[in-house]
RNA sequence: GCCGGAGUGGUGGAAUGGUAGACACAAGGGACUUAAAAUCCCUCGCGCAGAAACGCGCGUGACGGUUCGAGUCCGUCCUCCGGCACCA
């Protein structure tokens, strides 16, 4: 402490006190820890954060919540791992170099640097020793050497693929990287918002499919997750289980088109079958047929639409007959083939039969197009008319008619004869689709990890071998953000002897998707520094799974499945024996402000407003009425922020901490809001004048048996109680710290003696929220050596037993009175009592009741 | 359209089927102070009654139902938020 402000012991100072105890946390290695088979082992992971330069409010909160598990759990006796890192690759620190002149290097260095002070300031309990940072070699090495592994075993493969382009960040984007906000469902930029376009380039891949199965059927053995985000998950992976059939050319018997569906039930009433514009056998079928002009004209004319757009839910449908037919297999009638632009070529197999009168969407074609519909499922009242209906009919109840042998069948047991019929009768076979496609991970950018590839004239596609990783970024590439890779543009990179031949070769010039580095990154805190291996499988063994996640709701689909799938390959290389990385996930809410515009000047910084609640705000640049707006998510563009720093310079970290937990539960959105900082703020002022005005010289006096004493002692039973149940049943922090006011309310509202055990289980209980004030009150109570390593306090149900309880008296299912009665007292007393008391005599009007429901030791229910 | 989640005071939010509104914020009143800040005390869902006290009625998005008793369970609906959506 270089501060010469004189020492007033009496005031609550956080800034001088918090970093004191932030240093003495560091020299002592409070927070270090390594493998320990005696304790129970606690995985507490928030998801680390990109270094864009400050830490934000969203950030705060995501770790103050991880480090109030973190703190609990080791006070509970568990060994608990509690790591931070950087999610350090990616776009913005191409842009700041482009921007500042700065390499994208030197500006993530600073900012990690910078960010990381921040989160010192906050008090976290992290082992920093085990600190990552992905955009370092010997992070990104294990991307490449996970690369080849996977690449050995055809997990990672390249393909020529219409991609996702980005005409502003010129990349190429995963489909979970294109958003569609707006009704209109066009793709966007999931990063800046721009109108994303369609591009065929030759990408890598990894092979998610592979695991499409175990990803969904382990989604129901995660009851430690949201069920939201497992049915996100769910909906992602899009499993859909049916039949393939072919149905034969009418002109050709021999060529048949293939189509998938789920609802091989109605297959009798497939009266046309549909191709995508894309289909391969477009051009054979349409071949000579007077149509096929026409036809060519539409196929092109659809193909050149963006997809984005054709697939837009509110997008006509459009379709055109080819002049060709197809046989049902069923019915064998002959059937017109059809184009429709609905028609999807990269899910199925691009062709689909279509069956007006159980298919919305078929109905609707076949009543522009007037093609028949025909009624194969009757409805229980049999009141179905194939040229009468006005909407298909898709309900489970029925039976199915016009359906040969399966007539009578209900739909469900249809689905399955009929796919028994079409398996033995080889007109098909079974068929399970995924929405799932498989992870693109290849991004034609500098700030990522090379893909360790090497293109050779006469030997092809060669790994780089093993021994020659990490595959390093050079450190001086112009970056211009235009054009493709800046790598393209080094020549010493580019250029090299291929590994087999010594023939000259080329390197792989694209990076790799930032979502690889943060899909394993939770092995790699085991044992950072490790350089044989990704990580320590013993390491792993002891620690993994991870017991506890935290994050925001964005990575719902995104990153957890990534995630998920990185762990299933990784024990399948025989490296961990885990099958699931996360076993719970907390997702907590984003952090919200309102927002104030001005006609003129746009959004305006609250804090900036001129004026007051009263009479209104103003905009400080030309004093017209601001307008407020929505309580939105804090961002730069609404200018709704509240600085971490600001807010800890001001209040200090264990403010900010104690607010961000009691303004909401964590998996709600939080409203910041100035004045309930104030209030937290005064709570911790309170605890501190309580405790040092308490202090005295020696330990106080302890219990003097008086009644005051057994009533505090039972609240701080009752607090113990409160607290620890909170934080066990799902992390209720909001009702947690609500309790240790309630206690401090307690505690000086009976001034005496017995105070001891009450004060001290207050810090204890208030450390893992704000820790700094409870270690320093703690060490000014006499206590030597740190409040963290005490043992969470327990609760005796003994202690919390009164003398007297308090029964509630209902008439009628209402509060008519309650009275006091020993505890203990048996039941015919206590309703004897009950009827005796004078307000409820009133009510009964000497009349006997019909009936009276005693609920022990809370309520007496008399029945009129 | 489908699948989740949520609707409680002026506000954020509490309530294993058992006293609705804990805790906090805001607001109002008071004490202390020359004054202010800070701090402390009181009031604080709506209505009725009353000098006061003890009270009474209504009240958790709407309407029904189950129950001695419903914010909580069931049914129908409304609104908002999130996700999915021409996926065959």
């Amino acid at each position: 402490m270089k501060e010469t402000v004189a020492q007033q012991p009496d005031v609550y100072n956080p800034q001088s006190i918090e970093p004191v105890w932030q240093q003495q946390w560091e020299a002592a290695k409070t927070f270090r820890v390594t493998e320990d088979p005696k304790r129970p082992k606690y995985y507490c992971l928030v998801m680390f954060p990109y270094p864009s330069g400050r830490i934000h409010m969203g950030h705060v909160r995501n770790y103050v919540i991880g480090d109030v598990v973190a703190r609990y759990k080791s006070m509970r006796g568990h060994n608990v791992l509690h790591p931070m890192g950087w999610d350090a690759f990616g776009l913005p620190a191409e842009n700041a170099a482009i921007e500042h002149k700065k390499t994208p290097q030197f500006w993530t260095d600073e900012n990690i640097l910078y960010m990381r002070t921040q989160l010192k300031r906050l008090g976290l309990s992290y082992d920093w020793e085990r600190e990552v940072a992905t955009c370092k070699p010997d992070y990104y090495k294990w991307n490449q050497w996970f690369f080849l592994k996977m690449y050995e075993r055809g997990l990672a493969y390249k393909k020529m693929s219409a991609v996702n382009w980005c005409p502003s960040c010129e990349t190429v984007l995963a489909n979970e990287q294109v958003i569609t906000r707006d009704v209109t469902n066009i793709g966007l930029c999931w990063r800046c918002d721009s109108h994303v376009e369609k591009k065929e380039l030759d990408q890598w891949f990894y092979k998610i499919t592979a695991y499409a199965e175990e990803l969904l059927a382990e989604c129901d053995r995660l009851p430690g997750w949201p069920e939201r985000v497992l049915t996100m998950q769910r909906n992602w992976i899009g499993k859909s289980v049916g039949v393939e059939v072919d149905f034969p050319l009418a002109d050709d018997k021999n060529r048949a088109i293939r189509i998938f569906t789920t609802r091989q039930d109605t297959l009798f009433g497939a009266t046309f079958v549909t191709l995508s514009p894309e289909h391969p056998m477009v051009e054979e079928i349409i071949r000579g047929k007077k149509e096929s002009a026409a036809v060519r004209t539409f196929v092109e004319r659809i193909t050149k639409q963006d997809i984005n757009i054709r697939t837009a839910q509110n997008m006509e449908k459009e379709g055109i007959f080819t002049g060709a037919h197809a046989i049902n297999p069923m019915t064998k009638e002959r059937i017109p083939i059809w184009i429709g632009n609905f028609v999807l070529m990269g899910y199925g197999t691009g062709a689909i039969m279509c069956v007006p009168a159980h298919d919305q969407r078929d109905f609707e074609f076949a009543k522009m197009y007037n093609i028949p519909t025909r009624v194969v499922i009757q409805n229980p009242e049999g009141t179905l008319k194939s040229d009468e209906l006005t909407a298909a009919y898709t309900d489970e109840a029925g039976k199915l008619v016009e359906s040969g042998k399966f007539s009578g069948l209900s739909p469900n047991e249809a689905i399955e004869k009929i796919a028994e019929f079409i398996v033995s009768e080889k007109l098909g076979a079974r068929k399970t689709n995924y929405k799932l496609r498989d992870w693109g991970i290849s991004r034609q950018r500098y700030w990522g990890t090379p893909i360790p590839i090497i293109y050779c004239e006469r030997c092809g596609t060669v790994a780089v071998p093993y021994d020659e990783l990490p595959v390093t970024l050079p450190p001086d590439v112009p970056i211009t953000g235009k054009g493709g890779s800046p790598l393209q543009a080094d020549k010493n990179f580019l250029n090299v002897k291929c590994p087999k031949c010594g023939g000259p070769a080329r390197r792989e010039t694209d990076t790799m998707d930032t979502f690889v580095d943060s899909s394993w990154y939770f092995f790699r805190y085991l044992s950072p520094k490790m350089d044989t291996a990704p990580f320590d499988t013993k390491s792993a063994d002891y620690w993994m799974p991870v017991d506890q996640y935290i994050g925001g709701i964005e990575h719902a689909v995104l990153h957890l499945l990534y995630a998920r799938f990185f762990t299933k390959v990784v024990r399948d290389l025989g490296l961990t024996k885990a099958d699931e990385p996360f076993t719970n996930l907390l997702t907590q809410g984003m952090v919200c402000m309102e927002t104030y515009r001005c006609e003129e000047h746009g959004w305006l910084f609250p804090g900036d407003l001129i004026g007051s609640e009263k009479e209104g705000w103003h905009c400080p640049h030309c004093n017209r009425p601001a307008v407020r707006g929505r309580v939105e998510k804090m961002s730069k563009s609404k200018k709704n922020i509240v600085d971490p720093e600001q807010l800890i310079a001001t209040y200090g970290a264990d403010t900010a901490r104690l607010f961000s937990l009691f303004a909401a539960p964590p998996e709600k959105d939080l409203e910041w809001n100035d004045a309930g900082v104030e209030g937290a703020s005064r709570f911790l002022n309170r605890v501190w004048r309580l405790v040092t005005s308490h202090a005295g010289p020696g330990p106080v006096s302890g219990t003097d048996g008086t009644e005051r004493t057994a009533a505090l002692r039972r609240v701080t039973h009752q607090t113990i109680k409160k607290v620890t149940e909170d934080l066990d049943r799902n992390f209720q922090f909001n009702t947690a710290v609500a309790a240790l006011m309630e206690f401090y309310n307690a505690i000086t509202a009976q001034p005496g003696d017995g105070r001891d055990e009450a004060i001290k289980t207050l810090l204890i209980l208030l450390s893992p929220f704000a820790p700094h004030i409870a270690e320093e009150l703690w060490k000014r109570l006499g206590h030597t050596g740190s409040v963290l390593t005490q043992p969470w306090p327990r609760w005796t149900e003994a202690a919390l037993a009164t003398d007297e309880i308090t029964i509630v008296i209902q008439i009628n299912g209402k509060l008519r009175g309650q009275i006091r009665v020993p505890a203990g007292l048996d039941e015919k007393e206590i309703q004897h009592r009950a009827m005796a008391d004078g307000k409820i005599k009133d009510w009964l009007k000497g009349q006997p009741p019909k009936k009276v429901i005693y609920v022990k030791g809370k309520l007496v229910s008399i029945v009129l």
